[in-house]
DNA sequence: TTCAAAATTAACCAGTTAGTACATTTAGAT
DNA sequence: ATCTAAATGTACTAACTGGTTAATTTTGAA
């Protein structure tokens, strides 16, 4: 409505052709995302804005997260998650350049979100066979508290990883996971309680697919089998059941 | 490969409005499907057109079954999906009434063609370890060998089981499943060679939990492990660890 | 032979959707 | 205070996509 003919750069470089998912940095603003309060004014009241580029795009990546986890890639719609953000669809493709940038950016966001969580467990204080069930059933827990990890993950794998090919920050991530469960596994064929010969990551492999199935498999089984899977007695009940199978398979 | 549907429903009426996910039975072309040259008639080539609903519906369904399960629901393409037909997208509608009534339909023909093989297993004859090892890894091959189907799975979980859910007909075919593996597992149990106390149902999630996660997962998991878990000799050595770990788990 | 229902084709359409052009405002640096 | 790049909002569009209209051909049965 402000008409004044004002000329100014048609917002540098960017607009045409850019690259592919290279987010602008917008490293400014680091501290401004906790600022109290940024003077409303007290008169002024609607037409202002306030730049925050860190929250704008936290915001964008939070909404996103929800509707690709819930819709898949081609299912999600930029339009409803702009219409669910705080901001526009235009700040979608200005921070993340497409569709699937902002997919990318919300597979790598939450990746790197599970595996900081996992890394907290301290399995070395305690005994090989405790240390492996309390692993076993964090990881279940894990999985079942995350549903929309766990269905981004489907999601991608829908994708025949394509996206996550992409990436190069999260292949990094692995070794924590695997490692922990490697010093584990020797620690307790040391003590003489589980058997040797076996492979961590087939281990890790077994883990994660008795949790991961629980969460990601639940409306098919559920419905096959008229069963509420996700009753927390069921879910008690059946974390026990993958424990006990983990520990068996290990054990001498 | 080209098993006859046969529907027995009242073929009725079904121009405009039809209402939904109910495919016209076109009940009377069931030979000819089969009948070797439909009459080239030898001059009039072009123009010639046979009239044969059956072959028309079996064609659609392959074609929307592997689409299906390589893009999902939201990704899937009517018109490439008619594209890729000897018919056109007009006959989708017209026996599939809409994209999703074509979904269903692929989804209870997958199911069907799923429970119809896993009923060919003679569990009865062998000692019940044996048995209980046969069937999971015949379970794992018919995973790994039939992504697809596996796919479709994962895609329905990403619409929660709705569509499933929209069945009448698939809710019956978990029995024989279910019932092979409680005689199985009673036998174990009577002979002293399983533990008691176990559930079937239980036993059945494991086995499932770990042979679809090896399809269901490989992309994510390979990528991130960076390991190729499809080559022969890792799904020799990945199938012997399931189906360890499923018997050290009932065994006694 | 006739005829109506079933099967099929081709062109068309309206709503949706990812992505953009352009104008404007904010705010750090000088 | 001024300047400029970064950040943001509004309105638009071209292509896609599920679904339909209307007409035509086939076919089994009377």
């Amino acid at each position: 409505m402000n008409q004044t003919v004002h000329s100014s750069k048609p917002a540098a470089k960017k607009a045409p052709g850019q690259a592919k998912a290279v987010p602008p940095p917008a490293k400014r603003a680091v501290k401004r995302a906790v600022k109290s309060t940024p003077k409303p004014s007290l008169q002024a009241v609607a037409a202002s804005r306030t730049n925050d580029p860190e929250r704008t795009m936290a915001g964008i990546l939070q909404v996103a997260t929800t509707e690709f986890a819930h819709k898949g890639l081609a299912g999600a719609r930029i339009d409803e998650i702009a219409a669910a953000t705080q901001t526009s669809k235009r700040m979608i493709y200005y921070y993340f350049a497409s569709k699937e940038g902002l997919y990318l950016a919300v597979l790598e966001e939450s990746y790197r979100r599970m595996r900081s969580i996992e890394s907290a467990l301290h399995l070395e204080d305690l005994p090989p066979e405790d240390a492996l069930r309390r692993l076993a059933a964090f990881t279940f827990d894990h999985h079942h508290s995350n549903p929309d990890f766990v269905r981004l993950v489907m999601s991608e794998n829908m994708n025949q990883g394509q996206y996550l090919a992409q990436s190069k920050q999260i292949q990094k991530l692995n070794v924590p996971a695997i490692s922990a469960i490697q010093k584990l596994y020797e620690r307790g064929v040391q003590a003489g309680v589980f058997r040797s010969g076996l492979d961590p990551i087939d281990i890790h492999a077994s883990i994660s697919a008795l949790t991961f199935f629980n969460v990601s498999n639940q409306h098919t089984f559920g419905l096959i089998f008229k069963r509420n899977t996700q009753s927390p007695q069921a879910i008690t009940v059946r974390r026990d059941s993958v424990v006990e199978m983990v520990v068996r398979f290990v054990r001498k």
